[in-house]
DNA sequence: TTACGATCTGTAGCGGCTACAGATACAAGG
DNA sequence: CCTTGTATCTGTAGCCGCTACAGATCGTAA
């Protein structure tokens, strides 16, 4: 695209400023083939477009939300491919939903539980201690 | 121990089932050195013993807390030396209990993001899709 | 031209397991 | 005692999603 453009596209450190993508992990998605091969310098560095940015952004977008790599490349197949239905990306979008929900829960559980235990803590300067002694215990409370 | 008391001990798999961890992950423990080496039958089974199981039982309950490796280590470390204090462990579990809120609060904002992503969706047969168009805008809306 | 930063490739490491392969050990039945 | 079948053994490699080097080359401003 740059060379039909004329345009020069962006180094690898511009494209990670851009977009807040590591520099040697844009280098792993194109490994792993989740980024297209850029274009090249004479040299040989590498030189990305608009869409390298955009779809950089999509990915770390999904990432921040969770979605791990390989849900990511299928949401990129589908829409490389456009032969998605907008109710296959609902899909994947609900049963990660679901397992966010059911990460949060865990979570819960566990804040309940370490500040139960804090809370019993007498924070006495000699040995000793309520919390060891809970992690002690076989079995977890307030399952 | 099992030697001084004459008692035979649990085999490897009896130690799985009876704490819940893994007979690779038991081994795995005792060569990171989180598990100190059970004593062994003649033909080289591991034998462990009651201080065993509740050592492991420790790392699998700090471990289903969240607790890294590396923090149970530490944890261990003043439980086996003896010399913690009260106010030690309270300032670990505070600290850890500290990331599981941030944790928390990240899940929580993905789980509203996905949810309205979801709702946006008009569940259409037909190519094209809000939730992909939304993954494709740069910004994360709802910082 | 020279200097300095940016980028290059390739490889290895992180945490916390998990999964093999191929060799022994052990317990129960005949 | 011997066989069979399961359990366990060691060692190594793989998983995910990066991250961190080393040592070479590129690009640019003075």
């Amino acid at each position: 695209m740059d060379r039909i453009t004329g345009t020069r596209g962006y180094a690898i450190g511009e494209a990670s400023r851009r977009t807040g993508v590591n520099i040697e992990t844009i280098r792993y998605y194109e490994r792993i083939e989740i980024l297209p091969r850029p274009g090249r310098t004479q040299g040989g560095n590498r030189q990305y477009g608009h869409e390298h940015l955009k779809r950089l952004f999509f990915v770390k977008r999904c990432r921040d939300l969770g979605f791990s790599l390989g849900e990511i490349r299928a949401l990129l197949e589908m829409a490389d491919r456009r032969d998605f239905t907008c109710s296959d990306v609902h899909a994947m979008t609900i049963t990660h939903l679901a397992n966010v929900k059911k990460k949060l829960a865990d979570l819960k559980r566990l804040e309940r539980v370490l500040k139960k235990m804090a809370a019993e803590c007498s924070l006495g300067e000699v040995p000793g201690c309520p919390i060891i002694d809970t992690l002690f215990e076989p079995e977890l409370p307030a399952k």
